[in-house]
Formats: C-alpha cells, structure tokens, sequence
DNA sequence: AAGGCGTTTTCATTGCGTGAAACCGGATGG
DNA sequence: CCATCCGGTTTCACGCAATGAAAACGCCTT
C-alpha cells in the first residue's frame, strides 16, 4: 500500500484514502481498532478520519456485525468518471452494432498500465443463452491472459513488459494461461502484427474471447474492443472468422476518436 | 457542498473529497486555478491536494485540453462496495427469473434517504428489442417519480418526506410527474397498502415500471425491485398483471435476506 | 460486580498543512 | 523580439490543525 511521501502528499489525505483502500472484496468490514492498526495509526486519528468519511457517505456503520464498511457515496465519483469519458460513448453505437451481428458479449476497455489490468467501461451482454457474469463495469482483469489486455499490451515498449512481469510474473488461471515471458513476447509480437489478439481459454475456463485495439487521433492506443462467448460456440475457427468484423469495427471506432485512417 | 466541519472532521481530508465532489458530468474538467477559486483555497494548497490525489490515480491530467479531471481509480471504490452487498447477491437469481418470465429490463435499487433519490445495485436488460439505455449500475434517479423510489418512500415516516420534499420541492419530469406533495402522500399510502408502485411515465418519457420493496429480518426495507419497459408494450393493464409477479419476487429475496414471512 | 473490548472525548504538543509570494515556462500578441 | 499573461511549481515562515497518549464511556460477557 501507499506509495506515498512523495515531496507535495498531503499526509491526512493520504492516510484517508489508504483507509479507503483497506477494504477488498475478501475484506470488506472492519472495526476502528482494526483499522488502526492496520494502518499504524492511533485510535483517535483513524476515528477521526472515519467521522470525516462517515459524514460523506464514504463509510458506513449498522450492517449488524457493527463494523465499519465501505458506503453508497463510493459509487458516485466511478459514475461522474464514467459519463466523462468520451471513448465510451463514441464506441456505443458501434458496440452495439458488433453485438447485433455476432450475438455474443461486447466489451470496451482500457488499460491500467501500472498494474497491467484491463479496466472494463462498457459491457453488453450477449444476446444468446449463456450469458458472461462474472465481469462488470468497473471491473478488472489482468492483462496478460486475456484478449483485451493482450492487445493493448502488444503496443507498449517490450522493456516495459519485461520490468513488469519480471517483477511481479505471470500469475495462472487455466492451464491455457501463457506463464512464459518469452513465449507471451512472441505472442504479442504476432499481435501486433495483426491487429487482433485472442484468448484461448487463457483466464476463464470454458471462455474464448477476440479483441483489436482502438486508436486516437495521435495514434496511441486509447482502448480495446471485445468479443467473448463461450467455448463451445467461440471456438478457435470462429475466433478467427470474426477477426475482420472486430476489425471494422474498431477502425469504426478509431476514426470517431480522430484517428486518421 | 460541504456540511463538514463536525466537532471531529480533519480539514484536509474534507477539502479533498471537496476537490473530487467539484468534479460532475455537467463540469469533468478543471484547471488548477479554476479548482482553487472554487473551492476558496491558496493556489498551493490546491497543487498539494492534487498532487496526493493524482498519485493515487483519482486525478487525471493530460487529457489533451490539459485540465485535471477524475482518474480510474475512482471506479475501484464503487466496485469493492457492490462486490460486498450481500441484498445483490441474494437477488440477482431470482431477478434473472423474473426477467425469464417477463422478457423486460430488471432493476434492483436502495434508497438514498438523504437526497430521496434511488441508487440502481443491478441491472438485467430486456430481452427485447428497445433496451433501457439511461440507467446505470451506481447511477442515481430521483425517489418521487420512479417506481423503485416510490415503493421505498412509501415506508418512510411522513414527517420525513414533508420535511424533504417542502425543503427542495418535486421536480417535474414528464407532464405526469406528481409534483404535488399532498397527492404523492396519498399515493404512497395506498402504495404502502398494496407493497406495489407504479410509474405511469413519470421520470421518462414512454417508460413505464412497476416495483416492489425487499425486506430484511428486521422488517425494514432494504431495497427494491423494478420492471421497466416502453409504454407500448407495458400498458397500465400490463403493469397491473405484473404484479403478482413481481410481488412472489420480492417475497422470495425478503427471505434470502432472512425476512421471517 | 468485574473485566474486556471497541468507541468517544479530552488535552497538550508540534509537525504538518497552509497562504503569500516568488519563480518558471509556454502561449499570445503587439 | 520583448512584454504580458496564465497556468503550474517551488520556496518559506507561521501557527493552527492534526496528532498520539491516556482517560472516560458504554456495552457485552463472565
């Protein structure tokens, strides 16, 4: 936590948001003292940084077990980020033209670049039996093993990837999941080549998915577009045919966000 | 903005949260200046505030136009929240019955009795064509006019919805938005009477939604949940003969939640 | 009644957050 | 080409706001 302390950090600001960030999926609750000692702090501090979060809705109290939790006030400042972003309502329509056609989930997303995570901005659902649960807006995933993140990841500097992965490795989630550096390099370097990366059943079982990334007018890469079904209607043939309409569609999509082509 | 200044609140961290509420669809973007005058701070101050909250990723700049505006990190709260909801749990598989049954969009909210207004947990779009765009997972519609925030109000204490509503007034949506506190009183009497509420398109134009509150094991209503559709295909009739329908639905996540009915 | 646990309040200390003002660097324009 | 403006960054000295220690409180269990 807290890579904080750089010259200008606001010290209270930033106990506060690590306090924010305490709290996970797997840990969602806690008590002040908990919270307190978790963060080195004492008491009367971390109870006062609470009053001040409570008071705003950013934590809650009376779930029950009494502890404190994350509250409602959280889900606003994603939706303000959400509206912002003009990537998001440029690709809408196209998304929802690309769905019409293939009838499978649609998603947009964005690369975190520090944690190489795909962000999830839009999703929609497939218009077939068997839905995708399991992602969300707002969401991540890593990137490494899914189609999304892999096409983004194809254009950044292989230095980087290496300091990164070097660093952190390459986490399994099927046993179709790319664990090797060198092998992942290779891969993303076919991508690149291709415009079109795939995920062969590399982070959910029984999931397949086909993404090409979207351009600015700068020619950087701003985001990724996303076909996913299940195995079994998604097979790799049909991976492969879908590859020029994904295309299409986020050449579509790039020329919206200014991309001279 | 900003009821801070409790006996407990820490100064610093209530101007952050300032700086990020500053932030809204209408005004995504600021400068620094902008930002400073706004809030009434030092041009230092304000530097300091968002160089914390840049590192963290809650701020963004580079946007080409050179403004600060909201980071992704911004979604991660909201997620941590929803993912910790045990009310969306529990509904989300009888929700996905419900739309089965009646092919349209499924909304599942709470109430956000400080503004009045209902906070969408989830959403199931419609099977059929014509999908409810407009609302989103942590978006937020007001109570008065929606058939989500009807059926919750109904169970509030009059003297809180007169406070409210004689405070801030009923905002006019549509020409059928009840805009007259007296005979939104009365038909939250006779909503409460039936466990029903219907939107004869209040809030949009051509959408009409009935809904029903979810009880805990305390008794006390701890969300609700909706069907919506285009006013063609969901006539008054139509809503009517959903009842039932829906009211079997909110039985049976009440009891997920460990209702005693 | 006593003890334990988590929260709230008090209080004195000082280090941190603060505003003022100087400085920088790019854009504008005369 | 210099002057000006406008954002952003840095410096600095001041004093209060944020802090930790400790005590008080309330509630539950023993």
């Amino acid at each position: 936590m807290s890579r904080n302390s750089n010259r200008y950090h606001v010290r209270a600001v930033d106990r506060a948001l690590d306090l924010l960030d305490t709290f996970s999926t797997s840990e969602p609750e806690f008590t002040l003292t908990e919270l307190a000692s978790r963060l080195g702090l004492s008491a009367s501090t971390t109870y006062r940084l609470l009053v001040t979060l409570e008071s705003r809705g950013y934590v809650e109290r009376g779930n029950q077990s009494g502890g404190y939790s994350l509250g409602v006030t959280c889900l606003d400042l994603g939706n303000v980020f959400l509206s912002q972003l003009d990537l998001r309502e440029r690709a809408l329509p196209v998304m929802e033209a690309l769905r019409e056609e293939c009838k499978e989930t649609v998603h947009l997303g964005i690369l975190d670049g520090n944690r190489m995570e795909v962000i999830y901005l839009e999703k929609l659902e497939g218009l077939l039996p068997v839905v995708m649960r399991g992602s969300r807006v707002g969401g991540r995933v890593p990137a490494h093993c899914t189609a999304l993140g892999k096409c983004m990841l194809a254009y950044l500097p292989e230095a980087a990837l290496h300091d990164f992965y070097t660093h952190v490795g390459l986490r399994s989630y099927t046993p179709h999941t790319i664990t090797d550096l060198n092998e992942l390099l290779r891969e993303l370097k076919e991508t690149s080549r291709k415009g079109l990366a795939i995920d062969d059943i590399e982070h959910e079982l029984s999931v397949r998915c086909v993404a090409a990334p979207v351009w600015n007018h700068k020619k950087a890469v701003v985001g990724a577009i996303s076909v996913s079904g299940p195995a079994n209607r998604m097979s790799k043939k049909r991976c492969h045919e879908l590859g020029p309409l994904i295309r299409d569609t986020v050449l579509e999509v790039s020329r919206r966000m200014g991309y001279p082509g």
